[in-house]
DNA sequence: TGGTCATACTAAAACGATTTAGAAACATTT
DNA sequence: AAATGTTTCTAAATCGTTTTAGTATGACCA
């Protein structure tokens, strides 16, 4: 059905190594037979075949996406779909496509590939790891494995890696929170997941900076991108003795179990109650009232993502591996109350 | 690096073809070899390369996604995310990945494919077209090609198709606001969409046998799955002589521009004036008001698209092309008041 | 004993490209 | 005139599979 070069050479009175050539831009073929081949291939409609090509040069123009499979929330995850989406965008500009890398694929009645046996069996030219379960013994036997790699919001040691400002994010956020004169703080922070860790450190520190006491209780261990979770959490904040007057959550997502317990309680937010989130998911700041946040710049992690391995796959003697911190920037949002008197 | 057929022939002492044809369970091949074959498979380690075997037999075990481009939400569209998430699922299941097809790719230094040549460049084996721009002469071009064919909410002549009872969901929605005691119904549809047309001819007709007038300036055309344009269309409607007592909007995300207009004008919903949406989208339903609306099986879609394509692509003679109905739910939510006296 | 038939394998071509080595044609140098 | 170099092409191998055709071996039958 589809023309191959062989279709072109014979059309053209050519061997198609020539036609080969000629469309590959080697200089042993002159310019008008270049010309010649290269009319004929849009005249007959040519098109290399990816998997040929791929077959004898080992370079596919596919790259494999590890794409957080326990999340539950796949494609539709808050943070992680808007990266996936530029992520795409700007490997296609670059003529890659992608392929979702899975632990549960079998080919053939075989049992199931790991990552890395997928990554192979699919001969993706390198892989991005978007997801947040970084301890899974397949992910590290991945990282390992040779292939290039880049990481988003995890570094590895020698791997590249995209991350937000966490620190810096975090740290805005806290003293936001403090100059509107709060001082019962609390945080849930998200498990399983190295980048709330990050940040509960740095809300730890910047408490500790503006010499604001953690008051017992005040740091709850919940689940990331879970707002059930979150709503016994923040159930077992508000039942303290001394309830918090703020509340960090692990993220947006999250925040709706808040929410939804809040408005149990017949709390209002923030003249009861304020909550703050992270990521500044765009649905929630459509909706009242505006939920007080960091937002991440997922358009530029997911294009850095794409580029830092792309340079890597292209260049890799040259490549340096290194950790892109991407900016991050404070959403005052109206869930937290100005408490100044 | 990895290991290929030929490793194995040379371990165990026989030809590739033996090893291919024990692996792939030809019968001329003994009980004892093909249990040798694959015990040496499973210790060293063996994985079939995708892309030989799909060069040779010219199947790939890949389904091509046509995911809405231009709608500009990608990865994060309130309706094709989940259906897509589902999608996925179950091809993994049966062993195939998915390959996104756009019309902006391009391999070194051409000019952008259709999305029939990148199918073709990508030799998918069957594609799936997930949006909602049918009228596309590329995607036209591509249903008619002769690669097996699903299309999701749209049918084609001859060709397979999964879509929600739109009708059914549209005709519950409205019987539901008409029970409520409103009258005075409006409706946004939304465009370029085929879907939203169908839902506006079912508004139409469930209005006229309820024996409601459709008053005039009613009817309003904005765009699908966009809260700015629907903004402008309830402005339109809400500053009418007789402005409704409900409205019903072309998808729950739109409503968002709906809400964000009534709350401009100081209005409460439902109290008053009632929407009402169609999709049923989760994050929506986690929130108050909960907005009344018509939910869609984006499990059962995206499953049923995925097991209607793999069908057609394994068996194609026995194949039958047929539309695949799934049905809807009305959720009655809080966003339509009791006007019952 | 020679012919037929299964059985269980091997040889080789093929898929559609790329790439290495080599060759033909012609020009240039010594 | 022979040697050398350039330019521009072709031949053939190769990537890792699958598949068709063919072959060796032994069994069975007449």
């Amino acid at each position: 059905m589809a023309v191959t070069i062989k279709d072109l050479s014979a059309y053209l009175g050519l061997s198609p190594s020539a036609v080969s050539k000629a469309l590959n831009g080697y200089t042993d073929i002159s310019q008008e037979t270049r010309n010649r081949v290269f009319a004929a291939a849009v005249k007959l409609g040519y098109r290399p075949s990816a998997i040929a090509r791929g077959l004898k040069t080992g370079r596919t123009f596919n790259i494999g996406i590890v794409y957080s499979e326990n999340s539950g929330s796949g494609f539709t995850h808050s943070y992680f779909s808007p990266v996936l989406e530029s992520l795409k965008a700007e490997a296609e500009i670059q003529g890659y496509d992608i392929t979702f890398i899975s632990s549960s694929m079998r080919a053939s009645g075989q049992k199931a590939m790991t990552y890395l046996q997928h990554s192979q069996y699919r001969n993706v030219d390198g892989v991005c790891i978007v997801c947040c379960e970084f301890n899974d013994p397949q992910i590290i036997e991945l990282v390992n494995s040779g292939i290039p790699v880049v990481t988003i919001d995890r570094p590895f040691e020698g791997k590249a890696c995209v991350a937000s400002e966490n620190v810096q994010g975090m740290k805005a956020l806290v003293n936001y929170i403090i100059s509107m004169g709060h001082k019962k703080i609390a945080m849930i922070y998200g498990s399983p997941s190295n980048i709330t860790t990050i940040r509960l450190n740095c809300f730890i520190e910047t408490m500790k900076e503006n010499g604001i006491p953690l008051l017992e209780g005040y740091l709850v261990e919940s689940l990331y991108h879970n707002p059930g979770a979150v709503k016994e959490a923040v159930a077992k904040l508000l039942s303290l003795p001394y309830p918090p007057s703020c509340i960090v959550l692990p993220d947006d997502f999250a925040s709706l179990g808040a929410i939804e317990l809040i408005e149990e309680r017949k709390l209002k937010i923030p003249e009861d109650i304020s909550i703050a989130g992270f990521d500044g998911v765009p649905i929630l700041q459509m909706l009242h009232p505006r939920i007080t946040t960091v937002l991440q710049d997922t358009f530029t992690i997911g294009r850095e993502a794409a580029k830092l391995l792309i340079n890597q796959i292209e260049d890799s003697e040259n490549f340096i591996p290194r950790t892109v911190e991407v900016a991050t920037k404070l959403i005052k949002g109206e869930t937290v109350a100005n408490n100044r008197r």
